[in-house]
DNA sequence: CAAGAAACTGACCATTTGGTCAGGACTAGC
DNA sequence: GCTAGTCCTGACCAAATGGTCAGTTTCTTG
């Protein structure tokens, strides 16, 4: 891995535990075995370096909701599938969708983080455009928030005592349910 | 209101707005109207501080459960009140709540983070107990920190289009039907 | 009114922060 | 071997931060 590459997993590991604010570009220097000044040489800002540790989420997730707009949610079928790329989506990005999640307020200074914003926007218009009015939307919401922060807890405070494959399942159930009144995929209490 | 308060309510203010690391004494100071000095002067630690503005958040939370503990959840009325009592906690105490959620990496340095977590368990215990296995915890804990997080979203990014009745009335109705399986007690979607 | 306690302040300090800069090493192509 | 460009560094800087301190104002109470 690129020395590059090295700061930039540094940036979101290190971000999404302890918080931007809280996380120095000397922090992620000695993260990535390198000076703070090569730090600074690759990504001219902190903000830049932020902004570019969460493009691939952000990318991932624009990819998730144009396939998603083309495809539609008028089936069970398609809702269930929307739920399982959703989860695996959130899977695959914890750190960056945790940072995102958690840092409301620096909107401001990371632009990644204002396109994060408009993104969660579009997909809850999305979905709420296949349901009926406000509560649905404030339904996919909670569900949306709280599969995120549970799966990204679980992650960063190491709550974890159910196997990643299961907690994948589980949640892509959870959605499917709770989000969608489509039928959960997978038993999965006996 | 006392300078005391005012500290105390400008510090909840701020970093539930901007964070805890991004909020300065001096932030705080300028919104109490006093001098930085005097704000270390009534706390003396930055820790401190935030610790005691989140006291009454935590005391609440700490009651709520342990009436709900000694009443049980076995019937729907029962899970009913419990998540109107829910609800209202949160609304309640919103930035506080927003406070402990986005900042789980404080654990170490402001102790009421940690007693909050520990009542986020000892939530998720409760209800539980009540609910079959694994699949129903996580449920519990998706709807918590979802209706948590979209509720506290909705105030501090001013994304609310529902009054604020209203949507007290949706999320108490969602967080009974999501989490415990009882009906939802009032009308919403027409 | 006097005296002590409580509330409050500006000036100050050590440390940390994001960021600059001048230059050193390493590599590629001539 | 020379040059140009990329990668990388230590030394440095201004600004901000949490916190101290000596002293002033304000309140309380005998």
């Amino acid at each position: 891995m690129s020395v590059r590459d090295q700061i930039l997993q540094a940036t979101l590991d290190l971000c999404a535990r302890r918080g931007i604010a809280a996380t120095s570009l000397q922090d992620i220097a000695d993260a990535s075995n390198c000076s703070k000044a090569n730090v600074v040489y690759h990504f001219s800002h902190k903000e830049e370096l932020i902004d570019e540790a969460l493009t691939p989420s952000l990318v991932a997730t624009e990819k998730l909701i144009e396939a998603a707009t083309q495809q539609g949610l008028a089936t069970d079928g398609d809702r269930v599938s929307f739920a399982q790329k959703l989860v695996e989506l959130l899977v695959n990005h914890r750190l960056a969708t945790h940072i995102v999640i958690t840092h409301p307020y620096f909107v401001d200074s990371v632009p990644g983080l204002k396109k994060a914003q408009s993104l969660m926007e579009r997909l809850a218009d999305l979905v709420s455009q296949y349901s009926e009015g406000e509560y649905d939307r404030l339904r996919f919401g909670i569900v949306i928030s709280g599969v995120t922060y549970t799966l990204v807890s679980a992650t960063i405070l190491e709550l974890q005592s159910v196997p990643e494959e299961e907690l994948r399942e589980m949640l892509t159930s959870a959605v499917s349910s709770m989000v969608m009144g489509a039928p959960a995929t997978t038993e999965v209490a006996p």
